[in-house]
DNA sequence: CCACATAGAGCAACCGATTGCGCAAAACCG
DNA sequence: CGGTTTTGCGCAATCGGTTGCTCTATGTGG
C-alpha cells in the first residue's frame, strides 16, 4: 500500500537533492560526498525504493535478464537436473541484479529462444541441452549474441561450463580396477547425447587394458535387460551404467534374475540423483554439484556481458561416493 | 549483423513519417490511414523491426513479464508436471507478447518472489504449489499484485486453476465399482497436500458405502511397503493409488510379494504419468493436461492484469484411462 | 460558397532512470 | 592572498517508445 511507486525524482524531492544526486549515490559512480550519499542511502532503504529496472535498462542498452534456453521434451533425469542447475543460476544472477527469463526450445524449434532474443527481452542466454550442429548455437553465433552452454557440447569455440566426466569416470573406473574387478561391462545410453561419449572414454582410459565390455544406446527397458543378460554371459563381476535412469533399469533387471549385488556382481553409476536414494545396498556413483555449474555458469555469462574475457572451457570438479554397491 | 538495433525513430526516418504515426501504425489505436498503416506494417515487417519492450514498457507502465514461481525443492513428479505445464504458460504468454521470468521459493522464503515484483519486473505472478497460510499468497495480497494460482489450494477468495480432482476422482473410483471390486483400499500421500484430501475425497464419495481401507501419509518405500502389507491382510481386491510415485511402489512391493495384476488384485492411480509409462500391465489412471492447465492459468492471468474480471475458481477436465491393471 | 466537422499526421511532453557537462564553493599551494 | 585544482552538485539531453493536443487539408451540409 505505502509503496504507490516512488520514482527517483520523489527521492529527491524528499531529500532536496536533484535526480543526477540521487542516482550517484546510489550507484556509487561519480563524485558525491560521503554524508549525502549515506543520507540517500539511508533513505530508500527506509522507504524500500528500487529503480525502475525499465528505465535503467532503457537508458544502460541492458535488460538485467538472462535467458535460460532448454529443451521442452526432457525426461525426468535431465529436469532433475536442470532444477537444480536453475537454482543455481537464478542465485548468481541476483546477486548482480539479474533475473531469469525461461524458455524452451525442440531440436528443430528455436522460436522461444529467437522471441526473447529479438525482442531484446535479455542481455545473454544459457543454452541447457545442445545437439550437433545445434540451431541454436548457430544462431546466437550469427546474431552476436553473448552466451554461455552449461553441460557438453560439441561445438568447438564455444565458452562452456561443465563437470569434467572424462576426468571423473576415469578416476572412479580406475578404484574399481584397483578393487579387483576383472571383467567389466560399461552400459551406456544415447551416443547422440556428447556426454555419453565423454563417460566412454573416461572408462576406457580407466580400464586401460583390462578385459571390458561395451554396450551401447541402451534407451529402453528392454535394451538395458538384453545388456545386463549379455554381460552376465560375458561373465561380468562389475557393471558400469552410464547414468542414473540406466542404473535403475539395471538394477531392476538383476532384481529379476535373483543376482545379487554385490555378492555375485559389483554396480556403480556414473550419475548419481535422487533415483538411486533407495536402494539397499546403496550405490556407488559420481556425484556431481548441479547447482555449482549453474552458478559458475551464470558467472560466467554476467562476466561475458560485462565485457570481460573468459576461459572457452570451465571444468568443475566432482566426487566418488563409494558405497554398498562395489564392496 | 542487418539487425544492429533498428528504433522507431530509424523507421519513422526511412519512411518520411513521425514517431506518433509509427507508433499508431502498429498498436492500430488513433486515427491513422489505411494507405499509411500498411506501408508502416510492411516496413516493419520487412526489417524485422521490433520496439524495444523496455522503452514501451515505460511509458505503459507494463513489464510484459509475468513470474512463474515453483517450489525450489520439489519431487520429480511435481518437476514433470511444471515442466508440462510452463509449456502452456510460455505459449499462452507469447500470444499476450509477454515473457516468463522464473523465480523459486522455500516454505518459509519467499525472497525470490520479493525480488521480482518489488524490482517491479513483472506484471503479475502464476504460484505454483501453495501450502497453508501460504506465505507468499499473504504478500500478493498484500501488495495487490495480480497473482493466479495453479493446481489446488485451501485459501479462500483466490484466483485458481486447477483440475477437479474430486469429480475426477469419484468418476474413476465408481468406474471400479461398477466393475466389481468389493474391498479397496486408498494409499495416499502427503495430508499436508491439498490435493490429498480432494482425491479422497472423491474416492469416498464414490465408493458410497463399500469396504474400504485408507491409508495415509505414505510419503515413502517403507510406509507403502506396510501400507500394501496391511491392505493384503485387509483383504483388498483392489488398490487405488493417490498418484503415480504412490503407484510405482505399490508395484514394486506388489512384485515382492509375488502378486499378480489384476489376477490377484487390481490397481489404479488417480494420477498418470510417464513414470507409469512402463508397466505390463498397464495401469489404469487418471489423465490430465498440465500444458491446457498452464495455458488456460495464464490466460487468466493476462486477463486480470487487463482489468477483465474473472471467475475465482476455473476446473479443467480430466481423462480416465482405463488399462490392464483393472480388467 | 461558406461554416463547420473530421480525418490524417506531426509536435512535444512524458515514462524513470543515467550521464556528460557546467558551475560555484571549497581546498590547495607557492 | 590570488590563482589553480578539486569537490559536490545540478541542468538538461538521452534511451525508445506512447499519447494528448494541435494543425492542416479534405469532406460535408445548408
Amino acid at each position: 500500500m505505502d509503496n504507490e511507486k516512488t520514482t527517483i525524482d520523489d527521492v529527491a524531492k524528499a531529500l532536496g537533492l536533484s535526480k543526477s544526486t540521487v542516482s550517484r549515490s546510489i550507484s556509487g559512480k561519480g563524485r558525491i560526498s560521503a554524508e549525502t550519499r549515506q543520507k540517500v542511502l539511508d533513505y530508500i532503504e527506509e522507504r524500500n525504493y528500487r529503480p525502475n529496472p525499465l528505465a535503467k535498462g532503457l537508458s544502460e542498452s541492458k535488460t538485467y535478464n538472462v535467458g535460460w534456453v532448454i529443451p521442452g521434451d526432457d525426461h525426468l533425469t535431465s529436469l532433475y537436473f536442470y532444477q537444480r542447475c536453475l537454482q543455481g543460476v537464478i542465485g548468481a544472477a541476483a546477486k548482480a541484479d539479474y533475473d531469469v527469463l525461461i524458455t524452451t526450445i525442440g531440436k528443430d524449434d528455436i522460436s522461444g529462444l529467437k522471441r526473447i532474443t529479438e525482442n531484446h527481452k535479455v542481455d545473454g542466454v544459457i543454452l541447457g541441452r545442445t545437439l550437433r550442429k545445434d540451431k541454436a548455437i548457430r544462431y546466437l553465433k550469427e546474431k552476436g549474441i553473448p552466451f554461455v552452454v552449461v553441460g557438453s557440447t560439441e561445438e568447438k569455440g564455444v565458452i562452456q561450463v561443465d563437470n569434467d566426466h572424462v576426468a571423473a569416470c576415469r578416476e572412479l573406473t580406475s578404484i574399481l580396477k584397483m578393487k579387483g574387478v576383472k571383467r567389466v561391462a560399461f552400459i551406456g545410453g544415447d551416443t547422440g547425447q556428447v556426454v555419453t561419449g565423454s563417460r566412454l572414454q573416461g572408462f576406457q582410459e580407466g580400464m586401460e587394458d583390462a578385459r571390458t565390455q561395451i554396450c551401447l544406446d541402451c534407451v529402453n527397458k528392454d535394451r538395458v535387460d538384453r545388456a545386463v543378460e549379455e554381460a552376465v554371459a560375458f561373465g561380468t563381476d562389475c557393471i558400469v551404467c552410464e547414468d542414473d535412469r540406466i542404473c535403475q533399469m539395471v538394477m531392476e533387471k538383476l532384481k529379476e534374475m535373483e543376482l545379487e549385488v554385490p555378492t555375485d556382481l559389483k554396480v556403480a553409476s556414473f550419475y548419481d540423483s535422487k533415483l538411486l536414494g533407495n536402494y539397499k545396498p546403496q550405490i556407488t556413483a559420481l556425484k556431481y554439484d548441479p547447482t555449482e555449474l549453474g552458478k559458475k555458469t551464470c558467472e560466467t555469462l554476467m562476466a561475458i556481458i560485462n565485457g570481460k574475457k573468459v576461459e572457452n572451457r570451465q571444468m568443475l570438479g566432482y566426487e566418488v561416493l563409494l558405497k554398498g554397491s562395489t564392496q
